[in-house]
DNA sequence: GATTGATCATGC
DNA sequence: GCATGATCAATC
């Protein structure tokens, strides 16, 4: 019988939670919630992220809030290879083109979804199955100091960039943590922007991710 | 090996 | 199309 998980009732609970499935597989995760397993993830790249909501109990669904409303936490799994280092960037959230000349960084959907991230590890090397994948020491994080000044300078240099209809000029090299990719269906989908003078044109969509610099040093941070 | 551009699934 | 969840894969 599938079993929901209840979402935690505060920090402390969820925190424990995520002990309890320290070292497990996703295999067994999957199935003490009546789950399936896909034999790879190509066609089902949020599989893992998915599972985790349900095993931690967090809102279901796709609103645009924070997995676990009540506590403010966003959850966030990332693969790590042997060493415990993530392998990939992490999508954050999609970047604003047209009409941004009164964000502010402490206004901004990048930084409100970074207050407060609970990572959770995934040991994936490249070669396993989702199964055999094992969830890792998770880590609840809020920016430091120098982090949050970092990302907001990243950040700002970004957004001016796109308020100046510099999108075509911004690289993914941009950025010390916070950086900016395409983020479509594929690289036909296209949404509005602004070039230099201010027209608008169609362009792809572009989202925010943090490097694997940041994220590793979160990993192997102090908890 | 890291970086950068492209892509998969799902719901509304 | 955009939000949710991310990884794939070619290239540097």
């Amino acid at each position: 019988m599938p079993i929901s998980t209840p979402a935690p009732a505060n920090e402390a609970g969820l925190i424990q939670l995520c002990q309890d499935l320290q070292e497990m597989t996703l295999a067994q995760v999957a199935e003490s919630l009546g789950q399936a397993v896909p034999p790879n993830l190509m066609g089902n790249k949020g599989w893992v992220g998915q599972l985790l909501e349900l095993a931690l109990g967090a809102t279901a669904g796709n609103e645009a809030a924070p997995d676990f409303q009540h506590l403010g936490i966003e959850l966030k799994t990332i693969p790590v290879n042997s060493k415990g280092q993530p392998i990939e960037t992490t999508y954050v959230t999609t970047a604003p083109l047209l009409n941004v000349g009164h964000f502010t960084w402490h206004a901004s959907p990048v930084y409100k979804k970074l207050q407060c991230v609970l990572w959770v590890p995934i040991y994936s090397e490249k070669s396993m199955t989702p199964g055999e994948r094992v969830i890792g020491n998770s880590v609840l994080w809020r920016p430091s100091f120098d982090e949050a000044e970092i990302l907001q300078s990243d950040w700002e240099e970004l957004m001016d960039m796109i308020c100046l209809g510099q999108l075509e000029k911004i690289s993914a090299g941009q950025g010390e943590y916070l950086h900016i990719r395409p983020k479509g269906a594929n690289k036909h989908s296209l949404t509005w922007g602004i070039d230099a003078q201010g027209n608008k044109i169609k362009t792809l969509p572009r989202g925010f991710y943090l490097r694997t610099q940041l994220t590793r040093q979160i990993l192997q941070g102090v908890i």
